[in-house]
DNA sequence: TTATTGTCCATTGTTAACAATTTGATGGCG
DNA sequence: CGCCATCAAATTGTTAACAATGGACAATAA
C-alpha cells in the first residue's frame, strides 16, 4: 500500500500563509486584516477567513477588537519575552525528558529530513524556510512527547518569540545547534541533548 | 453619567456556559458535541457556535477531527499535569514579581469583591461559583500585569488543570490562601505573596 | 462466511445575503 | 474657531441554504 498523502485542509493553509507572512514581517504589526480582501486574496468567502483569524487571534498573533476587526499585533516587551523562552525552555525539556528511549529509527529519520531542509534553506538564503524548518523540528519533538495538547500549548509561544525576530541572527550556528541535539537524542545522552536545546533556544 | 454598562458578547456568553458545563463535569470527557443541536440551545445558528467550538478546541478543552465534529477532551495524564502546574506557577509568580508597587486601590477593592464571591460561593456551597470566583481571582492578577497576551496564554493551562479536579477538596483552605495572597499584596510583600501563591497552585 | 463495494444519511464545511455596529465626515450651533 | 449631533459608508456579526465529506449498513461476490 502506498504512503497515505496527507490533506491540508484549506483553512491550514490559510493560516499557515498567514503566519508566514506575519512572521517573516511582511504583515507589520498593527496592521488592519480585512475578512473581504482576506477572502478573495484566497479564493474562498469570509467563512473560512473569519474562523482562520479566530484562531490566529488565540494564537496571539493578531489581536481582535469587538466589531472592529483584527490587526497584527505587537512585539512582546522584554520581560515578557523573557518568559517566553523560560516557558518554552520549561516544555522543550519536559519534551525530551519524556522521550528518553522513545525514539525510533523512523523519528530520526524525520528528524534528519528536517536538518536536511534547514541546510539547504541555509545555503540558497531563503531565511523564511530555514525559520520553518527549525519551528518543524521543535514542534516534531514537542508533539512526539505530548501530542497535539502539549503542541497547542507550545506553539503560540514559538510564534510570538519569532515576531521578535526581524531575522535569524547567525544562520550557520542554528544548523550546529540542531545537530548536536539530534546527535543526543541519536545517543541517548539526555543530559547532553538538554544543555544544547537550552542553548539553541533564545 | 450612567456606569457603562458591560456589553458581553453573544459568543463569549456561549463560551463561559460551555467552558462552565466542560470544567464541572457536566459534559464528561469523550462526549461529542453537535453543531446543531447547541445552535437550538443556545438559541443562535451554527455560525457563532462554530466560532465558540474552534476557540475552545484552541484551549484545549475539546479535540477536533476533521468533518467529524469535536468532542469533550480526556484529562491529563500525570507527567502533564506536573508541566502545567509547573508553567502556571511560572507564570503567576511573574505577574506579581510585574505588580509590585503597581495596584492600585481601586484593584484591591475588586480583588476584595472577588473574595466576598469566593466566601458567599463556599457558604452557600456552590462550588461550581467558588472555582469561577478562584480563576477570576488569579486571571485579575495576570491580566493586571500581562493584559490579554498573557491571560491567553494562561487560561487554557488553567481550564486544563480543572478538568482534572473532579471538585474542590479543601474550599476553605481555599478561601484562606487567597486571602493570604491579598494581604501580602497589599503590604507591598511580593515575597509573601509569592510563597503563598505557590502554595495555592497544586 | 467474510471481505469488498455501493448507497444512504447525518453532520460538518462553505457560501452569499442580511442585520447590526463602528468609524469618519459633514454641517449646524455656541 | 471649536465642539457636538447626526448621517452615510464600510465593515463585522449573524443567518439560512447549499455542497461535500465521513461513517454505517446492506447487498454482492469470492
Amino acid at each position: 500500500m502506498r504512503e497515505a498523502t496527507k490533506i491540508i485542509p484549506v483553512r491550514e493553509q490559510i493560516a499557515d500563509q498567514l503566519r508566514s507572512d506575519i512572521i517573516s514581517g511582511e504583515l507589520a504589526p498593527t496592521t488592519k486584516l480585512n475578512e473581504q480582501q482576506l477572502a478573495n486574496r484566497f479564493g474562498v468567502s469570509r467563512g473560512p477567513v473569519r474562523d482562520v483569524l479566530l484562531q490566529l487571534t488565540k494564537e496571539g498573533l493578531l489581536v481582535a477588537k469587538n466589531n472592529c476587526g483584527v490587526s497584527v499585533n505587537s512585539v512582546l516587551d522584554p520581560s515578557m519575552q523573557e518568559l517566553m523562552i523560560d516557558i518554552r525552555r520549561r516544555i522543550e525539556v519536559f519534551a525530551i525528558s519524556q522521550l528518553k528511549g522513545k525514539l525510533t529509527e523512523m523519528d530520526f529519520a524525520e528528524l534528519e529530513d528536517i536538518l536536511v531542509r534547514l541546510q539547504d534553506a541555509f545555503d540558497a538564503q531563503e531565511f523564511n524556510e530555514v525559520t520553518k524548518a527549525d519551528i518543524d523540528f521543535h514542534r516534531y519533538l514537542v508533539h512526539a512527547a505530548g501530542g497535539d495538547e502539549l503542541t497547542n500549548l507550545w506553539y503560540p509561544i514559538v510564534l510570538r518569540m519569532r515576531m521578535n525576530y526581524k531575522r535569524i541572527s547567525k544562520p550557520k550556528d542554528c544548523v550546529d545547534e540542531h545537530r548536536a541535539i539530534l546527535d543526543a537524542l541519536k545517543a541517548n545522552k539526555i543530559n547532553v541533548a538538554t544543555t544544547a536545546l537550552r542553548a539553541n533556544i533564545k
